[in-house]
DNA sequence: AACAAACGAGAGCAGTGCTCTTGACTTTCG
DNA sequence: CGAAAGTCAAGAGCACTGCTCTCGTTTGTT
């Protein structure tokens, strides 16, 4: 079909046959489905049945193309990861190279933002697990490291250029063995950044999403907190100068 | 029956009869059961059925004393908020009646204790909503909250004691909104503490839930931190910090 | 003793995940 | 070109779920 056969030949990307284009037409469809029924009805209540009913086909027809449910659970996951991992990406990118507070803050609003818009979705990526699956960490971890990554990425830059404030750094020590842990991720993701800043650097992380997962899951109960829109920007605010981040 | 039977035609409370009793000794077989299948098999596995099984007796059965599954969750909810609640007040209450650094550790570790203990049950109360579910707020709202009144507690009497550093509190400027939230709470729960520190207290409130969640969910990874309990006990050094307590 | 409430068992309905077989269609290759 | 190989949708079927209803039996009260 391609004038360039012979190089075509050589490389595995052939061209895709009709049938391999239906095919994926018709898995990104389930997906899509999936995705719908994931935002109205729950991660657990995903049913296959039902997305073959919207896909206007027999219950059985999906199993050619989704191996069983947690493929479907698996494909939701990546997909989930990545469009919260482009969000966040997008966000930190708007902001200038050298505000590394914006970043910051830009990157924990792009997951408030997400989970409050898609909250069955971020129920799966970081709520309880689903009973019975346990996700593939072969296809899932890149994906789901994407955030955390760039937040380190974030505090990482800024310890270079001078921004974080090495003065919060030596308040609480850090054990031996949480040292080891400490050093064996800078060495794998290049850091430079101390011991000190990446542990509160952790707990800024769990804090972001500790009160996302608050806000998403209902825990602040009905009406106790109207204002949830200063409450997160005010805790923003501490967990930036926990770390060390100028204002 | 009862010899002083006008007086108990007057009160509510009549002597129970054996019929009661035992339907009272079979509704708590069932919640036992239920807490051993939500053990096993996470909460949104948790059947009836199988319950009913392990109970010796046929599935329309359990019908007589438990009005349908999420009944049944409900009843393993107050459970699991009141054992949760047991535990921390007796950690909190171990400790010495003015330390409050003490104190609020205590409750952070009892919390974390029970959760990866029960990580199914923790799940079920801090974890996504079980899809279809909505608690019902007038029978989970009092045990539901223990743990942040006791938190508060905790605070609060830190800052009437004048060991709650007053100088962290005034770095973030509270906006009028969050205000007018924390002075209804501070008026409903008769508090003392100013608006910083308890906005502060929230903070650590939902980090210590972060920090557990991400642990018992799994979102750590597989071996990143091999130094979990170093980990906490570090992030609860920080966040003792961010409310202004002395260590 | 008579009656009403409570109870356990069983059948049954509609839904689920998943497997297997059947028949039709498409692509590829001799 | 035609046959073989591969792919697909459909349907039946199994075991499970929540839940309802009916039918006798047991229990407690009058």
């Amino acid at each position: 079909m391609t004038p360039a056969e012979p190089a075509a030949a050589l490389s595995k990307e052939k061209p895709p046959t009709p049938r391999e284009r239906a095919r994926t037409q018709t898995i990104a469809d389930i997906v899509r489905i999936g995705r719908e029924h994931l935002a109205l009805h729950g991660a657990a209540a995903l049913s296959l049945r039902a997305v073959a009913r919207d896909l206007g086909v027999v219950s059985s027809a999906v199993y050619r193309y989704v191996e069983n449910r947690d493929e479907l659970l698996t494909l939701l996951l990546i997909d989930g990861y990545n469009e919260l991992g482009d969000e966040v990406d997008a966000a930190v990118d708007a902001m200038p190279a050298h505000d590394f507070t914006g970043q910051f803050k830009a990157l924990a609003h792009a997951v408030r933002t997400w989970a409050i818009r898609e909250p069955a979705s971020y129920a799966l990526l970081f709520g309880s697990p689903v009973p019975g699956y346990q996700a593939p960490g072969e296809r899932t971890t890149v994906p789901g490291t994407r955030v955390i990554v760039r937040l380190v990425g974030v505090f990482d830059a800024a310890y270079r250029a001078g921004a974080l404030d090495a003065q919060v750094t030596s308040a609480v020590v850090i054990p031996p063995a949480l040292a080891e842990d400490l050093a064996a991720i800078r060495t794998q993701m290049n850091l430079a950044v101390p011991d000190a800043s990446m542990a509160r650097g952790v707990l800024v992380w769990t804090s972001v999403f500790g009160a996302v997962s608050f806000e998403v899951f209902g825990q602040y109960g009905r009406d106790t907190f109207a204002a949830r829109d200063e409450l997160f920007e005010h805790q923003l605010g501490v967990l930036q100068g926990v770390v060390g981040l100028q204002g």
